[in-house]
DNA sequence: ATAAACCTTGACGCTACGTTAAAGTCAAAC
DNA sequence: GTTTGACTTTAACGTAGCGTCAAGGTTTAT
């Protein structure tokens, strides 16, 4: 039987050296010859078609490692059919991801053919986990001239805060349930995170926020004026442009608020619950 | 300005700590204060808006240190416009050749549901470079009984080659101009790969075998019976299922191969051009 | 005061090799 | 027989973007 280095073998199967040695290590494909003086690797050509059956099986996708059990023929054809069954819905996971990414860059490129720059505002995609909140409901005639009812609110709830001896609390939101047919006004609530569940009392009722799997989110800095708008229309067309459909109650998170602050310092959250248009 | 620590941090932006001490490092995002007696991290909420920024490009797949360019500023629009191009090229390819793998693992799965086995036969796709060799044409009637007419090509071949002095010579091979329509039989030539180029005499002529980019290869080792025929099916079903297109001349390397010599081990790689049944 | 939660740097791991680097081996040409 | 050049060996580091300890210091709440 004739053996040839290593060199040779790769050139002849199109593969490094460096894997070669690395397949060696791994235990996927021994030389057929090691000379003990020199410690060479000598190949036979019948090697080849075992090389193959691995370079294959990278192709499919597996790793060196999977490569590895399937070589060593302790797996059925079962269980070579449920990895296949594993490695399809993979790579179709990526697949579909890519294709997300791809709509994104379009609108991306879309965005700085017309404007010519990037924007001010950047819209990421959060999975939001459930979360403890003390809840008082209101009415606001629109977006513009809401503070103030915000401001009662808000007082309400830290009355009601106090009372209760609470410290730890976390920043305030509203919840905006928008229906686009605000012939009554919009309903709203205002709220306030809480570590943990306290007792409900009157009109303040303290819920679960239920987790979001897709929440499209902006941070909106400075004061509540056309910027604001701005940033609003950032999020929206950004939820076009990927393909998702805006469900309700979108949420306002007050990062960095307070009452007669500075506006410029103001650091608002816009959260806006989405979902693939696709299905759920 | 209020800060917070990096915990905090990175659970309203939804990224890592160890993320957060990265694009510190690399400059991405240095926190607004850092204590210089405990090297504590604090951040202010302000900053949250070019996080998201890093996060926005991230997602559109490019890298930490191309941020770091951007988020500089030393890029102008058209840079921009020209990154975002080369990116969806980019994630195009790959959009396209993992398509190209679900349906090989389309192929397997259906293999093994089929016959319940991975086969024997591995196909893998190269790309072959540039090759010098003699070649003397010559016509066999069909597959079956052609070795006869080979060995009479190779004698001719091998007495030029001694002639010419040529010790360093490649692995014998074959071509074949098979185009379905046999009725005078199958136009070949045999050949044997050469270093470098020599002169050619009478019907023996030394010409350089072209490139082919898509090579689909098997390798099959036994002697030229049945299985080579197994072989040969492998391949053709793999074309198939890999949406490529035959093209001609196919080739065959007699990797191993003697005259009289053990025909269970002979190693012989089929060699068959494709292309893209899309495009070229 | 003490515990629990939090922070620091540093080091290693991951994947499948690519890329030097230093030193030893082989084969052909003179 | 020797030179030369092509080839081989192991070893070490690099890749991208963090995850995951480990060992030790800090802050905050009770």
């Amino acid at each position: 039987m004739s053996t040839i280095r290593i060199g040779n073998f790769a050139r002849i199967a199109q593969v490094s050296t460096r894997a070669l040695r690395l397949y060696d290590k791994l235990g996927l494909l021994k030389p057929a010859l090691v000379d003990p003086a020199t410690d060479y690797r000598y190949y036979s050509i019948e090697q080849l078609p075992r090389l193959n059956r691995i370079l294959a099986l990278k192709d499919l996708g597996f790793s060196l490692e999977q490569i590895a059990e399937v070589l060593r023929g302790d797996l059925s054809a079962e269980q070579l059919r449920g990895m296949l069954v594993m490695k399809r819905a993979e790579v179709e996971r990526r697949v579909a991801a890519e294709r997300a990414q791809l709509t994104r860059i379009a609108a991306r490129l879309h965005q700085i053919e017309q404007e010519n720059t990037l924007g001010n505002y950047e819209v990421v995609l959060k999975r939001i986990e459930p979360q403890w909140a003390a809840l008082i409901p209101g009415n606001i005639p629109d977006y513009i001239t809401s503070e103030p009812i915000f401001i009662a609110l808000y007082a309400e709830l830290d009355a009601y805060l106090a009372q209760q001896g609470i410290r730890g609390a976390g920043p305030r939101l509203a919840l905006f349930y928008d229906n686009e047919a605000r012939v009554q006004g919009i309903q709203v609530q205002a709220g306030i995170c809480l570590p943990t569940r306290i007792a409900s009392a009157g009109h303040i009722t303290v819920s679960e926020l239920p987790g979001v799997a897709h929440m499209a989110c902006v941070v909106h800095h400075g004061p509540y004026d056309e910027t604001l708008i701005q940033a609003n229309t950032a999020i929206l067309r950004w939820i076009s442009a990927s393909d998702y459909r805006i469900t309700t109650p979108t949420r306002e998170i007050y990062l960095h608020y307070q009452v007669g602050g500075d506006p410029a310092q103001f650091v608002t959250e816009i959260q806006i619950p989405v979902e693939m248009k696709g299905g759920p």
